[in-house]
DNA sequence: TAGGCCATCTGGTCCT
DNA sequence: AGGACCAGATGGCCTA
């Protein structure tokens, strides 16, 4: 879609010289708000694709879509909340397991295998989602 | 070929 | 006034 141009362009007539400069003023402003728009959505992509590589890919080769990364890093959010809350109540293993994810983490390989079984409370925050969560396993 | 996903452009609105 | 953010429109690419 081209900006309007000024009726003296559209009629092939003489131009007035502050028309001509107005609707100039008009394109650079228009051209350089596309090319902020433009930087402002590579950053957004950015972020998703950060986002995607922190969260599990259920062994897909193809790459999750925008919405598919937001609903799955909703879900693995809501699991890992799920197993910290657990592991302030119960045994020790999920506590070594936690401090397995906090090392893996600060070297930048992310976690191999979270198993989170029975949700029960939290069953309905799940019901959107594509993938079934009765036995939450993620694979990276 | 239809449908999904995405990038880009654009105009509107709000904020500084 | 200029920039950030947003949503709608459009066209391209890819896949089933």
């Amino acid at each position: 879609m081209k900006p309007c141009t000024p009726s003296c362009v559209d009629l092939g007539s003489e131009c007035d010289p502050r028309d001509l400069e107005k609707f100039r003023s008009v394109v650079r402003k228009r051209v350089a708000a596309n090319a902020r728009e433009r930087k402002r959505m590579q950053g957004l992509n950015t972020a998703f694709d950060q986002l995607r590589k922190v969260v599990p890919q259920w062994g897909q080769d193809k790459k999750l879509s925008k919405y598919e990364t937001l609903q799955m890093a909703l879900s693995y959010i809501m699991a890992l909340n799920r197993i910290l809350s657990d592991s302030s109540r119960n045994s020790t293993p999920q506590r070594q397991w936690l401090d397995l994810q906090d090392d893996s983490q600060q070297s930048e390989s992310y976690p191999c295998i979270v198993r989170y079984s029975s949700p029960t409370e939290n069953e309905c925050m799940y019901t959107s989602f594509p993938y079934h969560c009765e036995d939450f396993q993620v694979l990276t």
